[in-house]
DNA sequence: CCTCACTATTACATCGATGTAATGTGAGAC
DNA sequence: GTCTCACATTACATCGATGTAATAGTGAGG
């Protein structure tokens, strides 16, 4: 049987409140106490009860941390990034999965209110905008990426500037024929309709003329999904000069597909993604990216959290982390 | 303020427990009661209270699952199998890092030990085998991956013949001088043993006697580490007919570095990979690897982690998971 | 020597859900 | 009409840690 307080109060002669006064260190103890009371912990090997201290002070030490697919190396790395920080500042961190199914939304939201999570960081990617119903009910949630007609706070790139950018660059030697790629059919997420607006307001300060037929779309943002729509793609059209991926995941699956169709990255066609994710560092040839801090993203992202979980009243707060085009082998030229 | 079932008893004109029994369904409850009690609850809202219940339950409900790196492709798609698997079964799943640092151990352990979590899945690939020490005090645990001499049911894939039969298939086209990348030097993980002495015993097989400087040490087993060794590795070596990287990321690297040295694969150099990572069937040139099923990895681990929870006094179990050999244009001729 | 002021420590109640043991309720048998 | 018996429901205690308010202990000042 594990021990708790009242055993190590036993032991040490004390009453289990000043076992606990040792713990906090709020209540001031006198060093001869102290050191007993010490003793006696580490003789009894304890280690405290959270479920107990959570519901005693209505507060968990944990935060969740919803994401729609933690296999997906972007998400990875944010995860990747937010446990570390988060861990660093003596949180654990519990991981939902939102994926495809709206299900989750519910059972995740329910959980988030079942006191087990003290606050949420939700990147929102499929989720319904009225899904977050960010009322008293909830604790603290904190939005990852772009979403719009959100009360939460929320940590963002400007993912409309960052695909201007890098439309343009890729069109800085000349090239005019420029496809984008994760346009996706019917419901749109937030983050496509910002890159394609991105990519469009590019074109025309380019004065170049929107044409549809380079725009393609992609069921999911996967490699296997982008290598196949662009498969298809290149069955039905000309080549274009430059393909610009929504996400690196899509441009991995789609230097698969130009390398499969024998074709040359950048002699014959330029490409770029979005997300500096690893693994496009190392892809052959290394890919030309919009890179952001992922560090930063998870610090400001416990940092809104942590200060929303102390003081619910201020409004609704943005932070912005900064993007910068990386320009890689893959559109050199 | 939260409703409780206090609350939801007094809104139905029933006791607290009636409530409690109406949820957990194990005593009965008559049908015009439990119609009350169900629509109070509704009426009101009301979430249990997960700390409460965990207290009085002696459960919580939640699994650790503990990575050296959740930013890591293979470890992200572990992870993503296991979050998904544990959902289904109604488990949430705390995410740990292990990292490098020596440090979380002990850090790990003890949250393990605080209640907060009902079992632990743990991939020890850095981990002092000391580290788990798998007592009455510690919930259950289940190792992921090779490990050496501990007591703690597992789940595994044998590395040692994997690496064996993909050594001995890169071999099949007539290639004699086959490379090893990930050979650490000084503490070497279990799992490089395995592979190491997989490797070696293929070479051994096929009357190949063993040419120490055909073994390429990487630090870390990341893209960026896997690229530079093969880097400083060419300089000073001439080229072998075939690499054999010890993981998919390692492998990923190992195809930029040749491609940036313009070499061509597979015809200059064959190149394989181990874990079958998404990014590694996209890359350039898609790249043979051995695979598995992740998602048994993870079925597995629950199972044996459930099991372990209701009976503790069962002997060690171990599961061992298939795999096969995948084939892809990296190794092609 | 007694009081006052101040601090360290304690007893008790509490957080919310649920197991235990006792109570209440009704039908059916005699 | 009473007595069982079966079953639904309840009162109370409990899980472990901690806030609150009261108490014990200490030393100084009169």
């Amino acid at each position: 049987m594990r021990a708790t307080v009242k055993d190590v109060a036993r032991r040490a002669g004390v009453s289990p409140k000043t076992v606990s006064n040792v713990m906090n260190g709020v209540v001031p103890v006198s060093g001869p106490t102290r050191l007993r009371v010490e003793q006696a912990m580490a003789e009894l090997d304890y280690v405290p009860n959270l479920s107990a201290r959570g519901l005693r002070n209505g507060r968990s030490g944990v935060i969740g941390l919803a994401l729609p697919d933690l296999g997906t190396p972007f998400s990875a790395e944010i995860a990747h990034n937010i446990v570390e920080v988060a861990h660093e500042q003596g949180w654990s961190v519990q991981i939902e999965e939102t994926g495809l199914d709206p299900q989750r939304e519910h059972e995740l939201m329910t959980r988030a209110r079942s006191n087990l999570i003290d606050g949420l960081i939700l990147n929102p990617v499929v989720l319904r905008e009225s899904a977050v119903q960010v009322g008293v009910a909830l604790p603290p949630v904190v939005l990852l990426g772009e979403v719009t007609q959100q009360l939460a706070d929320r940590v963002f790139v400007d993912s409309f500037a960052a695909a201007r950018d890098m439309t343009l660059a890729l069109a800085r030697p000349g090239r005019r024929r420029i496809a984008a790629l994760g346009v996706n059919r019917g419901r749109q997420s937030a983050t496509a309709i910002q890159r394609t607006g991105g990519y469009q307001a590019a074109l025309q300060q380019l004065g170049i003329p929107l044409d549809e037929s380079l725009l393609i779309s992609c069921d999911t943002w996967t490699p296997a999904s982008a290598a196949e729509s662009l498969m298809e793609y290149l069955d039905g059209h000309p080549l274009p000069e430059a393909l610009f991926c929504f996400t690196d995941s899509m441009a991995i699956g789609a230097l698969n597909t130009l390398w499969k169709r024998g074709l040359r990255v950048p002699d014959d066609i330029a490409v770029a993604g979005f997300d500096d994710v690893v693994d496009g560092r190392y892809a052959v040839p290394s890919l030309t990216t919009v890179s952001f801090d992922k560090r930063a993203i998870a610090t400001e992202a416990l940092r809104l959290l942590t200060e929303r979980m102390s003081d619910r009243s201020h409004g609704q707060r943005l932070v912005e982390i900064d993007y910068r085009i990386v320009e890689r082998d893959s559109s050199r030229g």
